[in-house]
DNA sequence: TGTACATCAGTGAACGCGCGTTCACTGATGTAC
DNA sequence: TGTACATCAGTGAACGCGCGTTCACTGATGTAC
């Protein structure tokens, strides 16, 4: 992924990622231990420390996969000839969906916290940026007069919000929310922010 | 807090949550530890399982004081005369500004995780709602159609919004984000988001 | 006023455990000559 | 074809540490008589 593999490394570190992926996804993210996906795998656990850097270099390869999955379910919901009010409900649509069927997984993508001073490699933080470009492009129809900075900035604000929303939900912090309501409200959410988007401020 | 207290009892956990809001304060949940707050307190390790449960009623008792904190400030927005969005709109800027201001304490109300089955107290949630009560209000009068039940969902639904930018903004995630840009985000959100919530469905 | 007893906050050494990471070693595979 | 050597993935016992929680004990304060 970060540089060239040998293809018998490079399966062991598939077979890992493909674990902890699992594990995550049963678990959570605080549900991953070195122990355990070594021992799914059935390799020993000094050779999780080979195949990568340490545990969070594996968790980052498993949030690479999850992100990489969003990104093809955004694009495979596009449509053409659907104006950009309706692509940026449908991307939202599909943002839910994917939360909502994905939800340890996904929480596992903004619950990682590097330690202090080491930032997310340059192969992860490329994948995010995919994903805000997605939206950034249908809000340029919407904002031409915007620059691509204010859009970036726009689409993760946008992004930002529904992502709240979702999590709060997907959370059911103290008050118990029925999940069936979470679709109609951010499809209001968003309606009502691209509606007040495309006026002028 | 949740039942009467003797005096000489109650003192102890006031300054162990004073110590503690301290550390979480500077340190984040993550740097709150047992042996650091009673040393700063200058009682012995055991003395703070007699003041609390464990350490996560103490932070418990943290994070309800700044959900207080914050509905203070949200009491002290009003102003007589001012129209529903003008309210939401302050209601917005003041939880910014909050936020902003009490970083780690504001993260730590959302990172405490009760453990399975736990789950936090009556005088706890209290508070909590008491904070969307308070965006439900101005809510009302723009949308006087919805029921309680639905003002209340509305409510957390613009709450979570709110948050979810503000949240990305803070953790900074991956992307570098000039911080004097949240205000502005947030407004365009907000009045994005009142604007098409005055509108009908 | 004095004695015996009970209560309970306060004490801190010790327990226990989870868990990431290391490291000396093995053994299979490849390379040189 | 054969021998010596190097490489490197794989191994798993052991290390180390952080840290929440417990518990037998102390001592001050209050109560009964």
């Amino acid at each position: 992924m970060e540089t060239q593999e040998k293809p018998g490394r490079d399966n062991l570190r598939h077979r890992l990622v493909d674990a902890a992926e699992r594990r995550i996804g049963e678990q959570g993210l605080s549900g991953l231990k070195a122990r355990q996906v070594t021992a799914d795998v059935g390799c020993a656990l000094g050779a999780l420390y080979n195949a990568f850097e340490d545990l969070d270099d594996l968790i980052l390869h498993v949030n690479a996969r999850t992100l990489d999955r969003l990104a093809a379910a955004f694009a495979g919901a596009h449509r053409a000839g659907e104006s950009a009010e309706e692509t940026i409900a449908v991307l939202a649509q599909t943002y839910v969906r994917f939360a909502l069927e994905n939800r340890m997984l996904w929480s596992a993508v903004f619950a990682l916290a590097l330690p202090e001073g080491r930032s997310a490699p340059d192969w992860y933080v490329v994948r995010y940026r995919a994903l805000i470009d997605q939206i950034a492009d249908p809000l340029a129809k919407l904002r031409p007069d915007l620059s691509p900075e204010e859009l970036q900035l726009r689409a993760r604000t946008l992004f930002a919000a529904v992502h709240g929303v979702v999590r709060l939900f997907l959370e059911a912090r103290f008050l118990a929310v029925p999940q069936d309501r979470i679709t109609p409200e951010v499809a209001a959410l968003v309606k009502a922010m691209t509606r007040g988007l495309s006026a002028a401020e």
